[in-house]
RNA sequence: GCCGGCGUAGCUCAGCCUGGUUAGAGCAACGGUCUUUUAAACCGAUGGUCCGGGGUUCGAAUCCCCGCGCCGGCACCA
């Protein structure tokens, strides 16, 4: 039967009720990590007792001892339980206990004849009686559907994944930092719009009973952004997520986190060096040396980046002259897929732009297709915006470079999946 | 959406091409032995709608068709 070990787990929790124990206790306090307890041993025999807490991830039986490493946030320990320390009965509970469990367990810290630092158990206290089996431990969990799916047990089963969300958010911390230091101030702007504007993507559409009114999930922050620079804030940013109704690749998921940022008074160099700052402190907060690698290719972060102009690199690719949306072609198809260093493409051609004013000019001039006119953000401009700069970087895509992970799902910890079937 | 590959025990995988006893292994779980082990001690007994449905055949995990999911590519796009 596929879910006999459940059954096998709750006949368990039964007896361990049945004996006056808690499956599910509460009040143990850990007084240490599994890190911090194994820096308090330095050069000593053994320590005081300290109290660690966590997932028991192996047990070894050996007669009247039993090994097993605990999991915590930050590592792993091992855990010694000995008949003749806890007595027969402590005993028989602990090595009854099994692999996935969460405990909590004091003792005091020392070596084994191996040299391996452990803690001696003296007492130990179940916390959470747990119902499933955990992937293989030395194989580990290498099916990426269930890694997706069921990322929870992705986190236990594969410390390396842990740390490249850990590196995700230390490069946020980071830009945030970088950015608040240099006067941006963070905003939130609204991910409900009446009209999704700023780039070109199909939206999603959704529905608000209560207005009776259909509303869209953003696409990119730009045009709310914008309207903070009217408004007077002279740097202002977000971070933030945004959704695109389309396909799913190794470096597309609907939903994604960008950042855009728009400084007034700046020029496009002015931005271009933020950027470059921008990924110099994200490289160091994800440890990454700025010469690394990216699945085996070299890319090489440090600054200044590559700075050509789009009908120079397309010459240099092609060796044809181009403009307009031809040149967009021709970038697209022949330069962008050999780029492999960060570059600055300048001078893209007017007729791709997403910004309003082309957009409402080609309209004007009767072409239905382009996009949707923001009335509202026209207003804020009428007002007067300053001059300013503005960038957007994908922070997922940032981290997979960062992290070298080669599809965007590893950098995400919930990534659009179908339906379980 | 289109094309290709993949889907076998809780996990990691054989078996499929070339159809043929009751579908295998390791780890986990279960019963025993073992007091300092390091993926993996020893002995024993378990565990499967072989993704789902149809078809071909005396006989299908294996061949064919349809569906679902995952991965990759294309399209859309950042």
């Amino acid at each position: 039967m596929a879910e006999d070990f459940l059954h096998d787990r709750l006949a368990k929790v039964e007896k361990l009720r049945a004996s006056g124990i808690d499956p599910y206790s509460r009040g143990f306090q850990p007084t240490h990590s599994s890190a911090s307890a194994r820096a308090l041993i330095g050069e000593a025999e053994r320590t005081e007792p300290v109290s660690l807490a966590g997932r028991l991830m192996v047990k070894r039986l050996q007669g009247g001892v039993v090994f097993a490493d605990l999991q915590d946030g930050r590592g792993r320990i091992q855990l010694m339980a000995g008949r003749n320390i806890v007595g027969d009965e402590e005993f028989d509970r602990f090595a009854d206990l099994d692999v996935g469990d969460i405990v909590g367990v004091t003792g005091p810290i020392f070596r084994t004849r191996r040299g391996e630092i452990t803690l001696e158990v003296h007492s130990f206290q179940l916390l959470t009686k747990s119902l499933r089996p955990l992937p293989e431990k030395w194989h580990g969990l290498k099916d990426v559907e269930i890694r997706y799916r069921q990322r929870y047990v992705d986190l236990i089963a594969n410390p390396e994944v842990r740390e490249v969300f850990r590196a995700r958010t230390r490069v946020i911390t980071a830009i945030r930092g970088l950015l608040d230091e240099r006067g941006f101030i963070d905003v939130e702007t609204p991910v409900l719009q009446e009209v999704p504007g700023g780039g070109h993507a199909r939206p999603f559409m959704t529905h608000h009973n209560a207005l009776d009114r259909d509303l869209f999930l953003r696409i990119a922050l730009e045009l709310h952004l914008k309207r903070l620079l009217v408004g007077g804030f002279e740097r202002v940013y977000e971070i933030g997520r945004v959704f695109r109704n389309e396909g799913l690749s190794p470096r597309h998921n609907p939903e994604f986190t960008l950042l855009e940022s728009y400084q007034a008074y700046a020029g496009y160099e002015d931005v271009m060096q933020l950027v470059e700052d921008l990924v110099v402190v994200s490289a160091m907060a994800a440890g990454r040396p700025l010469e690394g690698a990216y699945q085996g290719e070299s890319v090489d972060l440090t600054p200044p980046f590559r700075r050509e102009r789009m009908a120079d690199l397309v010459l240099e690719h092609t060796g044809r002259h181009a403009e307009g949306e031809e040149l967009n072609d021709l970038f697209e198809e022949h330069v962008e897929p050999r780029l492999r260093q960060p570059t600055f493409v300048l001078d893209y051609p007017v007729e791709i732009s997403p910004l309003a004013r082309p957009q409402a000019a080609l309209r004007a001039a009767g072409n239905v297709e382009a996009h949707p006119m923001d009335e509202d953000f026209l207003r804020a401009v009428e007002y007067g915006l300053p001059p300013c700069g503005g960038l957007g970087v994908g922070i997922d895509r940032l981290v997979m470079l960062l992290t070298d992970q080669p599809s965007i799902r590893d950098v995400i910890l919930f990534p659009v999946m179908k339906p379980e079937t």
